[in-house]
DNA sequence: ATGAAAGCGCTAACAC
DNA sequence: GTGTTAGCGCTTTCAT
């Protein structure tokens, strides 16, 4: 009933090799038969199928996007930027999800993607993490973003300055009783967190600063995490003067504790996030924007042309590294000059 | 190099056939029998090829989900949902953009799916949109998400009613200026549009009210043009005294513009969105909210018992049809009562 | 430039 | 309960 290659070759008086070669494009095919062939393929509504064509040829033509959580905007918003990439290239996306603790998957992200993808992209997903660690080993080609791993092509942020950044502009506004919202004691994006904090220690040290271990709380990357954690600050003794937030969406959080104890951001304490999430601008919130679409699509791309690369013999040179990506501050009013 | 199912054979001392119903949980397989085969499999770290299996048994285990933009909230939220389901369900799930005129997509989304996958999802596309039309009539098994085809499952909100909602709670506030953010005049998504259009008419009149043309402007589903379109609503000589945005992404941009007008939502005028956006909470946004989500479990899980039930040759009756599911305002301080 | 034919790795009758 | 075998629909040498 489904119409295959042979029926086109029939059709159009060809063998099926050569209506292979002539869909795909392939030289060695005469342009006359190769109009025919399109012809006939069109007018027969043929589409060729693609588990007889992978099995056939050992391609897969397909990339998986590895998230712990794709409802969280920043992996979604980079799957649209990877989206972009694939489909412009012609290449299936599978979405799967892994690394996420409250949702354990039936099976390793291993397992479900070998022999099923010709490389994947993972966000999000700390380098030290069995699922990551897997498909290394497993030889799965790899892109990852967020996280490096030794000998793997990715593309970071640099955490470090980045939280230096949002730190040292509530430093240069006179605060000095500075708390962090960090994701969790020993979360799963453990690499980022870190590189975050030791961002947010270095700056209050080289401002002189002493560090509060009190003022360290945890948001869980989550809005409700947030608005918990912030709760928590405002319910000490001694109350910072900002706060610096891991994630936008954490710091929205934190803005509704806020209003919720009567306080206003900018005006009794000084909110600053890390994202460039789209609400930012609505809710007033300074941020450290990352382009996070961008890093979508320059993961993509870079997976797709170490694809292509290795289907020549070429010697391996010039093997892809860590790629950083530039942030950049954009201050709004939840930030404001400390007073007294 | 790969290993396949003839190394297992082999390995276990049994058949392809053998192995094949073992590692299945197919009956009529003795259970020493697939203790050993499960065993030698592991060991040799054996994965199926999906191509070959896919190609033999002409299942393809993938359902695909289609939007026109994976970056925005609702369409990744309800992606969400559906992945939980796919991946208690052992499925792969392809994701596909389609109907964005903005991003055209090199072929069409039927040439895309044929063969490829057991069934779609659909979400935010019109019925009257081609793409939605070339699936159905390619018999790929369909669930649709936010829209209706006569004889294809499909999952919505009562958009009438949801706009009736926020706009009757305007009303009843003491307003009878209320605007309205629509999307765009003719956009993708049309029935939706026009649904929560007639809503907002109807609700109306029936308080009596007269319809002002003027009052109808459009923000393209986003933040930025539902800014745009607030604007232009406060540079008019008549201003209304609440707005009835038809998404919670336009009703923030429409919050940002009051903002820069150096008006204060709830005071000067009222917003009201629809959506239930995680953001709408900090942003103390009046919205009515739909049960995201869990629509995209719905859906999947409509789209699965459909697929399984279609292999069985049972009697086609109880074809599944539009389910609606509820939706519920949500007040904050976005809204107020209207003050001469 | 084109065709013949041998698989790719698995599933599904069918036979035992 | 298990094995044999004939494909699934395509790609890809190798001839010609």
């Amino acid at each position: 009933m489904t119409i295959t290659i042979r029926d086109v070759a029939r059709a159009a008086g060809v063998s099926t090799a050569t209506v292979s070669r002539a869909l795909r494009g392939l030289p060695y095919v005469d342009e006359a038969t190769r109009v025919r062939v399109l012809e006939v393929a069109a007018s027969l509504d043929y589409v060729a199928s693609p588990s007889a064509s992978r099995l056939a040829s050992g391609r897969t033509d397909t990339v998986a996007v590895v998230t712990p959580d794709i409802g969280r905007w920043f992996f979604s918003t980079i799957l649209a930027g990877i989206e972009e990439v694939t489909v412009a290239h012609g290449l299936d996306l599978l979405l799967v999800s892994a690394g996420n603790p409250e949702r354990p998957q039936p099976a390793l992200a291993e397992q479900r993607l070998r022999q099923r993808v010709d490389g994947a992209i993972v966000i999000g997903l700390s380098a030290d993490n069995p699922e990551v660690q897997g498909l290394v080993t497993a030889g799965v080609r790899l892109s990852l973003v967020g996280t490096t791993v030794e000998g793997v092509p990715s593309l970071v942020i640099d955490d470090g300055h980045t939280a230096r950044t949002a730190v040292q502009h509530l430093l240069d506004l006179g605060h000095r009783d500075i708390a962090v919202i960090s994701g969790a004691p020993g979360a799963s994006p453990v690499e980022m967190q870190e590189s975050r904090q030791r961002g947010y220690l270095e700056s209050l040290t080289n401002a002189g600063v002493e560090i509060d271990p009190n003022f360290t709380v945890y948001g869980r990357f989550t809005t409700e995490g947030g608005r918990e954690a912030m709760s928590q600050l405002l319910a000490r003794e001694y109350r910072p003067s900002a706060v610096f937030c891991m994630s936008d969406e954490m710091a929205f959080g934190a803005l509704t504790a806020l209003r919720e104890a009567g306080l206003v951001a900018g005006v009794d304490i000084s909110v600053v996030g890390i994202d460039g999430h789209p609400q930012a601008e609505a809710l007033q919130l300074t941020t450290v924007e990352q382009p996070v679409v961008e890093m979508g699509r320059l993961a993509a791309e870079g997976l797709i042309s170490a694809v292509e690369l290795s289907k020549v013999p070429s010697d391996d040179a010039d093997l892809p590294q860590a790629q950083v990506v530039p942030t950049s501050l954009v201050a709004r009013a939840s930030t404001a000059p400390y007073v007294g």
